[in-house]
DNA sequence: ATTCGTTTCATACAATTGTTTGAATCCCCT
DNA sequence: AGGGGATTCAAACAATTGTATGAAACGAAT
């Protein structure tokens, strides 16, 4: 065995970089082993294949932000509003703060914008625990006894805000331009105002009607008036486990 | 000239749904062209290059989806809670809706996640607008006089709801996997959701207030504590105009 | 009908990429 | 020391891709 570990380390180290800089299919073995410093065929020894290599690329970086950012232990005296509070800031932290710049956290982006096996994992490990304890706090903020569909798109709520900045961040950037109000994004103030709109939101939330006098179903003009109500939008691909499919992948 | 437009058409609606499905890098000038039923060269002789069929592409899609889509025209009587939950519901059924299947939308979507410079086009003539009528309706929702930042990332809370369910789609559908609720997403209970959450946020937002026993800036234990406070998240390049650059392109 | 600019075509080129191969090298164990 | 498996290496292969080239086909104006 000797130093085989030590290769199979650089490579993942190096791989790391390159593919949350320029994704999957663009980024190419000869660099990764480039800048690793080994040979081309290292990838193809250790890994089986380039594939492989980044599977175990997104494990070592969920690994890396776990180790580096370890879920918070919330103190249970505490109460429900600064809990949430609590919870958004560390997202946002975690999402926009100094490790945003590194690759660790721009690889996860990829996955969540893009999933393969591994956001799978991630999701086990991870996020679908967290979600739930979103939920609950959820709960008991809203008061208690809210239907399950209510509950889970509140907490998509909370964390759409949240992660709206990161990977749309392009895009915020670009609509705020010319406001200049781009100094006002930072962790702290958007920790404040989705944790206040959120909290409105979440208290409110039973007494919140839906306008009653809402328009009818509003079929745009030249719209297909079969499935324009009611359609149901596709999340994901079906039941089974998400791969590295040719087509359809999220690229530019 | 005689049909030198045929082949250029024909061209930009054949590599509408390659590119959207397989993005820019990944798809191929020759099966564009294979698609299009016209010699490789074409291409090379019509836009120049594979870049500026690209571009035109994304502008074609543009054109397409606002001509079939067009922005309703809102009753000027109508309550603003009303005027909000169609704004919601318009948007939503833009995204989510039967045409969210359709290549033109999907393109944008990629624009939306990865703006180049057909993007900008995109925010100057449709996305801009729209942006402010919603500012405006939240003004007048939430008490008027609201500071402008305050007012910008409150529509931006609205909007990330909305498109969270797109760029993120694939991911919501693996937390929602495994209860079972991806029936639950639809165009009409994600708009009376988004609609009433966000009515009690901006309606209660001047007295919803930040829990002022939120934990001091809570850095994390192996934080480097630098610059975990008052980091500001970098938004899209800068200044610059944005291109089609080699490296961060979103991807996989 | 001839001419000339425009457009299309088949083909080739140069560059890049993932993967394989077989020999050379290293390192541990007896 | 040396045998032998594990590892690394340089080189090459096969496939794909964007682009260039020069000839052929077309169409309208003279």
């Amino acid at each position: 065995m000797s130093n085989s570990s030590d290769t199979k380390a650089k490579l993942l180290e190096s791989a790391g970089p390159i593919f949350a800089a320029k994704g999957y299919s663009k980024a190419t073995v000869r660099e990764i082993c480039d800048a690793a410093e080994v040979n081309l065929a290292a990838v193809s020894y250790h890994f089986g294949d380039k594939l492989h290599l980044y599977i175990a690329t997104v494990e070592h970086a969920r690994h890396w932000i776990h180790a580096r950012t370890p879920d918070r232990v919330v103190d249970e005296d505490l109460p429900a509003e600064s809990r949430l509070a609590l919870m958004i800031n560390t997202t946002l932290t975690r999402f926009l703060g100094a490790d945003s710049e590194t690759w660790h956290l721009k690889l996860l982006n990829r996955e969540i914008l893009n999933p393969t096996q591994a956001c799978e994992k991630l999701i086990e490990q991870h996020f679908g625990k967290r979600f739930q304890e979103l939920m609950d706090l959820i709960d008991e903020l809203g008061g208690p006894g809210l239907p399950h569909d209510e509950l889970e798109r509140m907490a998509f709520a909370v964390m759409a805000q949240c992660f709206h900045y990161v990977i749309a961040g392009k895009f915020v950037g670009l609509m705020t331009r010319q406001s200049g109000t781009g100094t006002h994004y930072t962790v702290e103030e958007l920790t404040e105002q989705i944790t206040r709109f959120c909290l409105a939101g979440i208290i409110h939330w039973k007494s919140s009607p839906f306008p009653d006098n809402f328009p009818v179903p509003p079929k745009l003009e030249t719209f297909k008036n079969t499935v324009a109500s009611g359609h149901t939008i596709r999340l994901a691909t079906p039941p089974n486990s998400v791969s590295m499919s040719q087509n359809s992948e999220q690229e530019i």
